[in-house]
DNA sequence: TGAAATAGTACCAAAACAGTACTATATTAT
DNA sequence: ATAATATAGTACTGTTTTGGTACTATTTCA
């Protein structure tokens, strides 16, 4: 239904907050803070740190915190954790259905696609939608960063 | 999942197939000749003529033609009939949650990815595919149609 | 040693997807 | 006329994905 599942859609979320604070910060108080349901950030959290995005703190006063700066996580990273990994139409890299006859007409346009929302995911990165988080007027907000990418 | 459903897949496949030709084309020709479920393809076109960007013959030698020419048949409007609206993320139009606190740090450039990604679909037309589809070889077939919108 | 936190799974209900089936109606060829 | 072929409309079903929960174990700090 070409739409971002919840779970990238919270870690989006929890990423952002997490580049916000120094402190480790714990799967409730993010829950808490979002009101997002705690069992299923804490989920995200963990995943989250098992692909090397966030590093965890054990124990009393634990929580987690960002394993690498906010410029250097991409959306393209986080969606690859919490989605399957990308692809908009199965036979993108199948061919098999495809070669019957004499070429599929999905391919070159799907693929094209594919290519564009890929690019503009890796380059968007978390420190960008960071800044971008802060200004609720459209305009207000308007960078560089914004528009760099949509062609 | 961030994927098209095989109906809007099977759908660019069918529109494609009446785009290259004149006479009306039945439901069983397509499925027979693309090796696609007969019956989804019926319901697809069901849907395609029921949305307007197609016509149908009814009756012996019946089918569908194209209702329009290929060129104002956009990859959005195939979508917007075989997908639900895009959208990328539910709260992109809504903003209840999100305003609880100060921002919701996915809404802007998410909401920038979805019109990227609308705009995309929005110049892909159905001839543009069309024509693209006849390349197997991805610089055969390169023209200045392919890489238009890719940012 | 107990409270608070992560780690790792395993589970479940609801929704969406992919595909099928059936009845009715229209058109054409014979 | 009537049989064949086609669309029109709609309802149904099994499977997968999604969204969310639960439980046990382990780590750390007060």
């Amino acid at each position: 239904m070409l739409k971002l599942s919840k779970k990238t859609d919270y870690a989006i979320i929890l990423l952002c907050h997490l580049g916000d604070v120094d402190a480790p910060v714990s799967a409730q108080e993010i829950a808490g803070n979002y009101q997002l349901p705690q069992p299923m950030v804490a989920n995200i959290l963990k995943q989250l740190g098992a692909a090397g995005l966030i590093q965890s703190v054990r124990g009393q006063n634990g929580g987690y915190v960002l394993a690498r700066n906010a410029e250097s996580i991409s959306l393209s990273d986080i969606i690859s954790v919490t989605d399957n990994p990308f692809n908009l139409v199965e036979c993108a890299h199948d061919e098999e259905l495809c070669k019957v006859h004499q070429c599929c007409p999905t391919r070159q346009p799907l693929v094209a696609l594919h290519r564009s929302i890929q690019r503009f995911m890796e380059d968007m990165t978390l420190s960008t939608i960071i800044s971008e988080s802060y200004f609720e007027n459209p305009d207000a907000g308007r960078t560089h960063h914004e528009t760099a990418h949509i062609s």
